[in-house]
DNA sequence: CTTGCACCTCACGTAACGTGAGGGTTTAGA
DNA sequence: TCTAAACCCTCACGTTACGTGAGGTGCAAG
């Protein structure tokens, strides 16, 4: 009882099982290149002949690779590396996460860049620098709930009043130099009523709270030259110190 | 009345501008490659030396990078390419929100997998592939809503159970297989308990949503095989036209 | 004058293929 | 049976933003 056909299926060329499985030609190329699907059979002439089990580990790796599982690791996987599945999966989902996150935060920043942007009448790039520069260096200096609530403050604020509030301190500033230079007594009225108003200026950013305070004082300290550079007239640690005599002073 | 000094600021090298950005020299070499910050100046020795404008430059293209922007990107921005910086944000926006819509849905799919690999002792490469070749098919054939649906029936449901429903229809299948071979009338009282078993495993299954049952049916059409070796006996076409003619008769 | 450090220019490697270039093979139609 | 289309092959470069040497030169200090 001879056999009718020959038992075996006819194999596969590339074009076909890339056709079939949705995949390019060069993909499957590309697997063969790095050993990942070597097709079992060859025609002399050299064109790929892939047969049922090939076509299986083909499936395999699709499935793998859906998951964004990278294609060495598929490669130990297959080839029977002793790894648990839910280690593989475990590791991809915290790598993922991980991703995610910081994605997030980059659109988080993008979000925030758009809305300062749109308070500025015809943003240049050199503003889009600036402003950017601005937020990073706020984020060295202050904790994201820190960042929120300078937010939310800024958003109960008219542009207008933000100009005003610019112009007081390029206003004090000045005098405030001045009169350090010529050795005026902090205690001085003079000196009592600009600090009253630096004062009133601080509590006014800081909401009063002394962590934001004090990180701004820190910040000023560090970074004077890029603050003066965007923000015009900025106060000095010397100044501050000068400051704090006259509060003191006042009882 | 001479200048004191000359009035240029000493230029930095490769190593000093890199120690002050927080760059390595590497990238340094690669923004010049790429033209995008080339050095204003080098020793007759060929040594790189930054001035004031090249620092100033590259912040603003640290800037831009620190927000995801591509580097040939940002030299088209810096070389003065008439793009508004809003349509920059925004379209990296647009593009980063996709990215990490595509993540979310991988992170899901990965989720929903290492639940189902729980439900398996000792899961194998094999299984694992299978469970998401499952699951890809599914996606295929349901929305978002009914696989919600599914996967909350599911969890209400033991793994006991799932294992009765699944001998349940390896034995239900073979008995309306060969009713049909034997020309069975379907209205027969035996084919007609066969049948008011299987509309009840079917509603266990479709919480008698109609939608679902349709596109089970048209994936059981259109995967039978793939279905059958995961699932072992698996409803035919035919079968669901004979069970119909016999839930039909039912009145 | 030599040591050591900083600098230079190649040039390969990365992830997963896309996209030709240049040349054989197979197959369907005339 | 011949030929042209369609399919196959093997290089090999391009993509992103640099890391990491390799091999050689410049420069300041001991």
């Amino acid at each position: 009882m001879p056999r009718t056909k020959k038992p075996t299926l006819p194999p596969w060329k590339v074009g076909a099982l890339a056709g079939q499985t949705g995949m390019s030609v060069r993909a499957l190329h590309h697997y063969d290149e790095i050993g990942l699907l070597t097709p079992s059979l060859r025609t002399p002439s050299g064109h790929r002949l892939y047969q049922q089990p090939d076509v299986e580990r083909l499936q395999q790796i699709q499935s793998l690779r859906l998951m964004g599982i990278p294609l060495d690791e598929v490669k130990q996987l297959l080839d029977g590396a002793r790894i648990s599945p839910r280690e593989v999966i475990d590791l991809h989902l915290a790598r993922l996460h991980e991703h995610i996150a910081r994605q997030n935060r980059l659109a988080e920043r993008l979000e925030a860049l758009a809305t300062h942007m749109d308070r500025i009448e015809a943003p240049s790039m050199d503003d889009l620098c600036q402003i950017i520069q601005a937020m990073t260096t706020m984020e060295k200096y202050f904790t994201a709930e820190q960042l929120e609530v300078l937010r939310e403050r800024r958003e109960g604020i008219s542009e207008h009043h933000m100009h005003e509030v610019g112009d007081s301190w390029n206003e004090i500033i000045p005098k405030v130099r001045n009169a350090m230079a010529a050795n005026v007594d902090p205690t001085s009225p003079e000196i009592l009523a600009i600090a009253k108003r630096w004062k009133a200026l601080v509590e006014e950013f800081t909401g009063g709270d002394q962590q934001i305070a004090s990180s701004v004082m820190t910040m000023y300290k560090n970074e004077g030259p890029l603050l003066q550079q965007q923000l015009g007239e900025v106060p000095t640690a010397e100044m501050f110190v000068y400051i704090g005599k006259a509060l003191g002073a006042m009882k």
